[in-house]
DNA sequence: TATGAATGAGGGTTCATTCAT
DNA sequence: CATGAATGAACCCTCATTCAT
């Protein structure tokens, strides 16, 4: 019997849950691969989780919460709104980059109801995050008047895109820098973009 | 016994695949339920396809293939580059709203090898044929002088936002106008795009 | 592939299930030994049961109609209500000699509440017929005037608790004989008796 | 840590375990039930029983030695038979009011093998208690001359008619009084029981 | 061609039991 | 004495696949 804090074992099983479930999918991946992969008995990991969909939404959870903490303190102390979107959206990417495909398993399967209040949550906080930062960047005079809200919304659009050719074609995948580019070349005033766009 | 020629089986077999992998996913989706909605029995089935992941790649080839030759269809006649794009993308977001998640459902699951061959032949075509487009703008004038594949891999990626957006975020949608507008944005000459990039 | 009949089948599953579910009660059970036993596979089973509740639902309900159908067949033509009575013992005891516990294994398990309907249903059916015979015992003055209703309750009790020792305490049986007339020595009237009794 | 002593502890697992038992039966109870009720941990209860049989089975001795304490002290200091039967089927019908089911489940599951002499033994003193009771009824006159084995057999079966009753069809039970009366108009003598049989 | 009964590996989950602490 | 995390066999049930008809 392999001993481990509550603490570790807990932890171990959602580092294997998120390999697994990222790799097979959530219907793909069983439990039994969860624990091989975690080194626990089939038993002891239902000591932590109730069942399936249980580790599922704790695991979520967490790296949504994980992510969202990180953008909110990668931009606390920035005050330029152009470094702070450059900033949200190098952080997105590169969460994406070393978690691949847990944001998209969500989308599917369960016939789409399989955790929406979650999401909805999470993409809600992203969302807000978002056009905070661009209120600001309109305040400050950096972008054009436009509707934050609307443009949010295609920001996080333009990312998903990312997400999801990393996950479908990998193999073509446009660098972050032009992303990030691509989606400034739409918020910034005139007078500011050359120094983005022709660098 | 509902005696059907050969192709009518497979045909009805295809579209009752189509519906209820869109539903549940690849995984989610039962031989059973595919047969029943198709009014063929189980064995009848298994005269058309080898096994699920024959039927499953068949349906997948088809409906590729069906969206290309929509779209070739659709551009063939277009002389005027920008219209083409925007009818590129239009077909596209149409295609996506009726079939909404097959193809991100075709991105996950089985660890991400399952038909990678045709995935990665239908991107090629579909981002030859942007290419194309593409060449042909700015052969024309009508667009800036750009690197036409990575821009091709740009206009791709925002699309396929547009598509994980609908599946995983449809309260939140931008417009299929505004995704249009985005892309062209970073396309047309100064002069044709009220000087919003002016590099 | 053993082929058989759908109906041979699910009788096959029915017997075995009846076996099975006697020796070992409903928990105690496990559907693989019930399908062992048919000598189908587990899935063959499910083609005919739903669940094991089903499965045993149906066996009850079997039982029960059996049990009924017998009694009533035994007794349709007998117009003398001593001898109506002997018999209803008499089919009775006979049916759980040779099904010993299945009655029983009815009673616990489930917290009480499974199948609880079946069950009254069966009950009334039987102490109806019972009822129906005092009835005609009294007006044919056969029978000493008494409450049919509590008297019928009276003997249903008395035939359980002979069904309840041969499963509990088979060593130390009374005979159907004795049971028959302990029963009918509190019905018949005075001057009936002493035959019955003084054998 | 809640510290008792040993003899306690034992207590508690006991009276935990014939509640939780009584609701559940023998298979549908689990040790985590009775140790939750019982207020101690997994790893304690098995400081005291060796596995889930023993439990059950000291339970089980302690129960039938309860039952049979309880009727030798309640029959001790009666003389008169007619009173220490009637008082020996009260103490059986109250307790088994208390317990429901625990004598039932004893019966069912395991394939009836299960503690089969420890329940030999208890029906034997049960029933040895009873016949001392009739030999003394017919000594002193007020029973009918009677086979005293054949006799007690069928009384000890009344009453698990009616315990079976209890569990099975609580809905209908005819009265405690009803069924002493039964059983004792085939004991009593004919001066004593109004006439009702006369052999 | 077409059927659908049959198979059995594998799914999620429970639970009696053990043992390091 | 006491704890409870850990184990793994066994549970009920599903489903892709086969094959006698």
């Amino acid at each position: 019997m392999n001993r481990r804090s509550g603490k570790d074992s807990k932890e171990k099983i959602l580092d294997a849950a998120l390999k697994v479930f990222s790799e097979y999918g959530y219907k793909g991946a069983s439990i039994r691969m969860i624990a091989n992969t975690a080194q626990i008995s089939i038993g002891g990991l239902y000591l932590y989780f109730r069942n399936k969909e249980d580790l599922y939404m704790t695991l979520m959870k967490k790296r949504f919460k994980y992510l969202v903490d990180m953008i909110r303190e990668a931009i606390q102390d920035i005050n330029d709104p152009v470094e702070a979107i450059t900033t949200f959206i190098k952080v997105h990417l590169e969460y994406v980059k070393s978690h691949k495909e847990l944001i998209i398993t969500h989308g599917r399967e369960h016939g789409f109801t399989f955790g929406i209040e979650m999401k909805r949550k999470f993409f809600e906080e992203q969302r807000s995050i978002l056009e905070h930062i661009i209120h600001k960047g309109i305040d400050s005079g950096s972008f054009d008047q436009c509707n934050a809200q609307e443009t949010a919304r295609i920001i996080i659009g333009t990312i998903r895109g990312f997400f999801l050719s990393i996950v479908v074609d990998p193999d073509n995948l446009f660098s972050p820098e032009e992303c990030s580019k691509f989606i400034l070349s739409g918020l910034l005033r005139r007078g500011q973009k050359n120094g983005i766009i022709n660098n």
